[in-house]
DNA sequence: AATTAAACCAACGAAAATACTTGGTTTTTA
DNA sequence: TAAAAACCAAGTATTTTCGTTGGTTTAATT
């Protein structure tokens, strides 16, 4: 579990479409100028999330995304993991070969940090 | 606040202290080689930690790190806003011009959001 | 006294991740 | 048919992460 700003753009444009898909589509145009990004970089962010079926696109004019699912359903947790694909946080990738006897045993206190912090995130839906 | 592999670093690197100070100091070098970490790279990591006085070091032979406080003292929010400088998350710096009307509502949602991340990681000590 | 092991420090360089740019194509509405 | 949007891919710039090099200071050990 990682947090950084490509998550946050994710999350706050998430918010954006939660709050504003009441009167339709919304247009990632839209959300890039309120939240200042850059188009393209939405429709990187967007596409994964759209594989991740968190929302949902519709093309042509009057077009735009909006949620797939309803804002109760969706947390805070799936949006960021979908947004930024873990490259292996433990460098062993579980291997437990990091040293002699000891084995890894901060790594494994850190894999159970970034648990909690997960299940936390995951506690969190776009209804807060 | 942010969530890198930085923190991972610096976190996991506190909890090898706080498990092994017992013994006396624990050099950077132990610890760069459990964690697989260059020397260096600690040594500004803990630079940080220690101008924040979550640790001290000893020089010469025999010297190395300890925790300047007791465990339970040292929340893992703690570490991880002394390593990484928080580059504003907030583009607008909370000036609030944003966009017409709306005015941030969702950057603000996100801060609320960083917020209650904050206290949760500010809840759990290096005694988990 | 000399050696050594450590913290401490600064500046640069490589690698990776982040963010943006450009230039498209497809779909759908008007 | 034109325009507005999603969709797509490749490349570039920027920033952050991580590492390297080459030191200096401090203190314990021999």
């Amino acid at each position: 579990m990682r947090l950084t700003t490509k998550g946050r753009y994710a999350v706050t444009a998430m918010l954006d479409l939660a709050l504003n898909q009441g009167k339709g589509a919304v247009t990632l145009q839209d959300i890039a100028l309120k939240q200042e990004i850059s188009l393209s970089y939405l429709e990187q962010l967007f596409a994964k999330l759209r594989r991740d079926g968190l929302v949902k696109g519709t093309r042509g004019p009057g077009g735009g995304y909006r949620l797939a699912q309803n804002a109760e359903a969706i947390s805070v947790a799936a949006i960021i993991t979908s947004v930024d694909e873990k490259a292996d946080m433990t460098r062993c990738g579980g291997e437990a070969n990091c040293q002699d006897g000891k084995k890894c045993l901060t790594h494994e206190l850190w894999a159970d940090l970034s648990l909690e912090i997960y299940k936390f995130l995951d506690g969190i839906s776009l209804a807060d």
